[in-house]
DNA sequence: ATATAAAAAGACAAAATTGTCTTTTATCTT
DNA sequence: AAGATAAAAGACAATTTTGTCTTTTTATAT
């Protein structure tokens, strides 16, 4: 359908986003988290998976255990997300699927894509976990379809 | 995976920057241009009936039929082709997936996400196959996984 | 009229993504 | 040591996207 993000992604974000809000003192249970947010455990579980081998979280098992961001909030960029969610496909593909696609042997629409798809990459790399979870506390923003920052310590 | 426009698109843009490099005085066989591209001729097909019944394209059938653009190729801009084909959705919903995540409730991402969607918007917006079609006769540019614009009339 | 060309329509199949369930492994508590 | 908690792993199912094939409809040409 064409949605930037895949779905895996957008709830790798969300589950993120929850943990920097929540520090990284405690490892949090992917139970709660799941509940929390309305997203399936188990599939929540395997994307929580992704993002603890590619060492943007860690986790712990057993009784208090879960998971937790290694590095502080402030470090971890949505960038990091989506690459080890999504891959680099978006942020190096051809607009027209042209397989290697690039400078030597250009699509038309190569230039203006490579702009565009500047914009998308500044905008992940420069946005930190930290920053988001500050200013949804800040204004009880939203995490989930209607809930927002407030009671997440 | 995460790929802004679904593979359907793609073919359609590619499909359509064809046709509007032949100009739209004749109609173009489907089957000539699955061939030349490199698509699926049914599949293809598919993809253009979309195209045809936003009113982009119009076809005839019987010999001679095909389909061609219904207006000059610069009058008609890619993010025509993108909503024809994909929707909106891109280009609205939130990052994060939250329904309805606006002004008056937003996501955390809601304001730099406008931001970087509205890059992609306006990319789409000012770009018109007739410009990418006269780019790409100009320089011989990729149509195709290996072909160019060069035998295209 | 008949044959041919080509889009339209629709049934079907394959692949990818998303989602669910069960079993295994590691750790803690008592 | 035994039971409880929680992630890891893997099998399986549903859905969506992508791709294929056949039949139908419309037009042309002989």
């Amino acid at each position: 359908m064409g949605m930037l993000l895949s779905k895996s992604c957008v709830y790798g974000l969300r589950a993120s986003l929850y943990l920097a809000a929540r520090g990284n003192e405690t490892y949090i249970p992917i139970r709660e988290m799941s509940e929390k947010l309305e997203i399936s455990f188990h599939f929540l579980t395997k994307i929580l998976q992704q993002l603890t081998s590619a060492g943007l979280l860690e986790s712990y098992k057993g009784p208090n255990g879960g998971v937790r961001t290694t590095r502080s909030g402030d470090e971890i960029t949505l960038l990091e997300i989506v690459e080890a969610i999504d891959g680099d496909y978006l942020l190096t593909e051809c607009a027209l699927g042209l397989p290697g696609c690039g400078i030597m042997k250009p699509c038309p629409l190569h230039e203006k894509w490579a702009e565009t798809r500047d914009g998308i990459r500044t905008m992940l790399e420069f946005t930190t976990l930290h920053e988001l979870s500050k200013k949804g506390k800040e204004f009880d923003l939203r995490i989930t379809a209607e809930g927002g920052f407030e009671g997440l310590s």
